[in-house]
DNA sequence: GGACCTCTTCGATATTTGTCAAGGAGGTGG
DNA sequence: CCACCTCCTTGACAAATATCGAAGAGGTCC
């Protein structure tokens, strides 16, 4: 089972990566830590969930109003936040009786940046 | 089993999309779409593949080459390309005897794009 | 045509993933 | 303290995925 991922740790790009055996292909273990990245993101119901945290106004939203709306049992919406939390994707936050899930924007982006291929 | 998708679809960007019930959540269609092509990429191995054919000066491989590079098995190798195949992220072309797969830039930077968040 | 080379498909298997029902943990409010 | 609410964890299971060996399809070269 992966440990959780720094909020936001510096991920290489997919070229343009410090020189190794392959001329600059990129590592094995960087490759590793960005499918992590993208696989938390790559499920309709988390890109949803995303998705719901960003139109509201501080990109955050409580279990309760998610779990909803994405038609889906509350366990299962519970275990999707949980992959995007291990993935550094959002934060949580206790607040009375609900949790807020809020996206960090600069972690998406940051795998945003990866794909832009701008040294390409 | 899913359908390829077409090279460059136009995908809706993960944020202001056009209102729906849920007032600018990604639709589920979308959100589906989305993933394919998020998943597509989601994997290390085909990070390497792709990254390897990005590191050449015309972003294109062949097969012979790109199977040792990852350590896996060509019938694994070719399996990895079909996924990046159908997910229209890369194209291929056989040239004499071997088979060249070529990165697609634009489909690339077309799923950054959704992740770039400019709207927020 | 026939041996050969590269790549893909097929069949099988082990792992991972998505999902839910049931129950537990943590906090709120009478 | 006790009923209640929200959320999470556990356990179980079905589906999807990654992987390989073996065999097939498509092309090359003598």
């Amino acid at each position: 089972m992966p440990k959780p991922l720094p909020i936001l740790e510096d991920t290489s790009p997919i070229c343009c990566a410090p020189l190794d055996d392959a001329a600059g292909m990129i590592s094995h273990g960087d490759a590793v830590a960005l499918a992590r990245r993208l696989k938390a993101l790559a499920d309709p119901a988390r890109i949803q969930l995303v998705s719901m945290m960003l139109v509201r106004p501080s990109h955050e939203a409580c279990t309760c109003d998610l779990a909803p709306a994405v038609k889906l049992s509350e366990p299962t919406v519970s275990h999707h936040l949980k992959q995007l939390y291990d993935a550094g994707l959002v934060t949580k936050e206790r607040r009375g009786m609900n949790v807020y899930y809020r996206v960090v924007p600069e972690a998406v982006k940051a795998v945003a940046e990866v794909l832009t291929l701008d040294c390409c």
